[in-house]
DNA sequence: TTGACACATGCCTATATGGGAATATGATAT
DNA sequence: ATATCATATTCCCATATAGGCATGTGTCAA
């Protein structure tokens, strides 16, 4: 009865952890495009874009429209606002932006610590 | 010879696809913790917990530092800045920030496609 | 109708889990 | 040395892929 790692059509964290989706994205965001041409632009099988592509429709992230016998897909960046949400906050634990003051808060933290009352 | 998804410890993207090792870098963002007090406030079997710190620490996402008989675990975000950054871009594609410009842009592309040289 | 074109789906295999249970490792206290 | 506490690792199982290949489905042209 044991479980295996979550389905990658759970959320948009599990769709996107996948590079050749990340490409896809990456491609619809200049605009809506056939499957045709995401074959070609990435370079790999028709039948494995498709199924990327199903994976990106299950979470939201893309959105189809029939054009006589072409599919146009188009992105659909909305399920991608968890993702940006939640990582956003981590931004100060690499940005140069927040060092100064991630060092005046740890320099409190040692003064706070290291207070026993005397005034020296 | 198939191919499966890749491993966890393949990056971050794929490393916090897992809400509970999202979890585990919420709790370590208000400093560092031992195992142990992730297991409790977690609710979860320890093992486990030991698990996904060590997906965790084979992407540089925790740190440790022994302390006795405790492993005090503490966070480096900076292998989620491609995260962030990646996921920054699509922003637009919510954010009602950006709604006016992209309204402005979808007129102009319409207007250039209707134009067909009459003034009317 | 027949054929070509554009996609989607089904089947198969090797791989990588997440979680449970038991056990191993390491440090501290007695 | 021994018991105990704190973590890590190993073995196991069911599940979920990503990719390759073959095939099904739907649309348009001749």
């Amino acid at each position: 009865m044991g479980m295996a790692r979550a389905a990658t059509t759970t959320d948009a964290f599990n769709a996107v952890a996948e590079p050749r989706r990340r490409q896809i994205l990456d491609l619809l965001a200049a605009g809506e495009l056939p499957v045709n041409d995401l074959v070609t632009r990435l370079g790999v099988a028709q039948p494995l874009v498709s199924k990327h592509l199903r994976v990106l429709r299950e979470v939201g992230l893309v959105g189809v429209r029939d054009e006589g016998r072409q599919r146009m897909y188009r992105l659909n960046g909305e399920p991608l606002k968890p993702i940006y949400d939640w990582v956003k906050v981590y931004e100060r634990s690499w940005s140069a932006r927040f060092e100064r003051l991630d060092s005046v808060l740890a320099d409190l933290r040692e003064q706070e610590l290291g207070d026993d009352g005397s005034d020296n």
